[in-house]
DNA sequence: CCTATATTTAGCATTGACGCTAATTAGCGT
DNA sequence: ACGCTAATTAGCGTCAATGCTAAATATAGG
């Protein structure tokens, strides 16, 4: 979970992450988003891979990224169990 | 809002906020809990502090801490703005 | 095989995070 | 004022994060 947080807490990364709630992106289009050098994104891509944010896949040259739903539901998931107060619900 | 997620980037303050989710408890109280020296702890508390999670208040000599609900529901917010899918609802 | 395009890896410098011990501030009681 | 407890600040070492340029990898097309 702390790669997770880690992962979040740097700018470029939490805007990539916003752009790919729409659908997948390559690398190449999120690069120009943005004013750092494409290594610079490639690394960023990496610690939202390593945190499994993100994932990756390969068509032709290009690579899409995209954005992995179930480690993102999981994130706010405990996010919530973090900073809100218990709240069990007993109804059928 | 960096800061937000830097603080909830490290384990022990991730730990510090969950045990402030039953109500406030005291720096040392808190320190006892973990196996960092209490000046380590101490920075751990102002970086919560400094992302605004956390407010202290002072009683004689003890401090003691707890959680900042608004700054944490916005958290939340942010976290569910970045990782889910636009859900807008119409409903009264 | 060679070139062109897309992306990542290597290498380097700078900055910030994290942990410790020692010293300092703050408040209370005598 | 003195001593005691609670907590923070100062100072230091170490390791990881961030950014860059240059070089390497992977794939498609001629």
């Amino acid at each position: 979970m702390t790669d997770v947080f880690q992962a979040l807490a740097h700018p470029v990364r939490r805007a990539v992450l916003k752009k790919l709630k729409d659908g997948p992106v390559s690398a190449g289009a999120l690069a120009d988003a943005f004013p750092v050098s494409k290594p610079t994104m490639s690394r960023h891509f990496a610690t939202l891979k390593e945190a499994g944010l993100i994932r990756a896949e390969r068509t032709g040259t290009t690579i899409r990224y995209r954005l992995n739903v179930s480690v993102a539901d999981e994130a706010v998931a405990a996010v919530m169990a973090l900073l809100c107060r218990n709240q069990e619900e007993d109804e059928t």
